[in-house]
DNA sequence: GCAGACATCAAACGTATGTTTTAAACATTC
DNA sequence: GAATGTTTAAAACATACGTTTGATGTCTGC
């Protein structure tokens, strides 16, 4: 599949359409009618629906996965000489990496996030089998220094709070848009995603940081 | 539409599947195939498969909020003479009554709180609008004893921070089948879901409670 | 300038869906 | 025992879906 022009038209009106309405709600036809491209453009340049979900994934994931390393790198992470990053640290990491992953319309950042709640919600056996092949890498990389910065917890516990705090971001971010809609009727403030993760931020490092439940003895 | 077997039938066998696999990947005839019943059956006695699926909902909600606005009445909270509630016992109040509706079958509380996130998470309109306007009362409710028991918050603050613990709530519930599963996997621990929530309210009290960034003057 | 690879197009394919219809059996109630 | 409501059965309905086909452009390299 060569990089060509309707190929990118598609990946942007499927990208839209799925975060908007999900996988299964999103038909192909909706897709190419708003990328004006034929309806067999997409089964000819992909292969098939899956395989154009799992193209929308690659197509942010690849630069996130590879920001994060990146900074990972940069800021010596693993150099064991140079200190340990906090949860701070490693929390920043990935919402900047997320705000700087580049994209072509205005909302971008929302768009992602929402596809990556879709990913952990929508129950699609194929995606997620993908992506565990394809990011696994990076995946295991940032755990390992989530480990590393919450000693106290359990490894049950540790689960658990990761997992909420993966909530509250895909979640959040995902509604983004439709939440500052609504903040906006009701309080007097311009929200812009940036302003909200420095909301975020303190947010997920107490409920990370909170006396465990099942203490370490 | 009486109380009859069939209709029972129905209603357990919907419930399941879309809790399984979500409301569009759901069919109808993999919902009476499983109820034993007719194909017609459904359309009989709901009038539409979005009646079903709001059926299903209601099963479950009304019990719920029943329980949350018996609970507030019991512990005094509209009374002003006695004391106010914390954010724990609003918290407390809401996982409790969710883990005491009446269920048929074992799974019952993962079921319900996989629907709860799939209603937050999938986008039907219809099904929104309808929970809107039937449980909006216990809601506002609910709304309110939150916003009594943060009074250091900004508007806007309040405002994300309960966003983000809706976020880790809804996810969490609706993904909470697989990430039992993957957790029995890789760590010697059953998880059921009441620990689940003694492990999240914690964590979600922390984060509601941790020092706000934009502090009132 | 033409052969061959690639891209686009309208049209059709087969399948699955939600819903409706007809008919007949069954149950319950007054 | 007629009447009413419930359930089953089988079939058809119209529609929407993902995918495939075959013809028609379009461009490039020789």
């Amino acid at each position: 599949m060569a990089h060509s022009e309707t190929v990118d038209r598609i990946l942007d009106a499927a990208e839209i359409l799925f975060a908007e309405k999900g996988f299964s709600e999103t038909s192909l036809r909706m897709i190419t009618s708003k990328a004006k491209v034929n309806l067999a453009a997409v089964n000819y340049h992909f292969g098939s629906k899956n395989a154009l979900i799992q193209a929308v994934f690659s197509r942010f994931l690849t630069p996130l996965s590879r920001l994060m390393e990146q900074g990972m790198k940069e800021k010596g992470w693993d150099d064991l000489s140079s200190g340990k990053p906090t949860l701070e640290d490693i929390l920043r990491l990935y919402t900047q990496s997320l705000l700087r992953i580049p994209t072509n319309h205005e909302n971008g950042v929302s768009i992602f996030m929402r596809l990556m709640g879709l990913a952990y919600t929508q129950s699609q056996g194929h995606l997620r089998r993908y992506l565990e092949q394809e990011y696994a890498r990076t995946f295991r990389l940032f755990m390992h220094f989530v480990k590393q910065s919450t000693p106290e917890l359990t490894t049950e516990e540790r689960f658990w709070r990761i997992q909420f705090t993966m909530g509250s971001l895909a979640f959040t971010m995902s509604s983004i848009q439709q939440l500052t809609q609504i903040l906006e009727d009701s309080v007097e403030a311009k929200a812009d995603p940036e302003k909200v993760v420095n909301f975020l931020v303190p947010y997920l490092l107490a409920g990370l940081q909170a006396t465990p439940v099942s203490p370490k003895m």
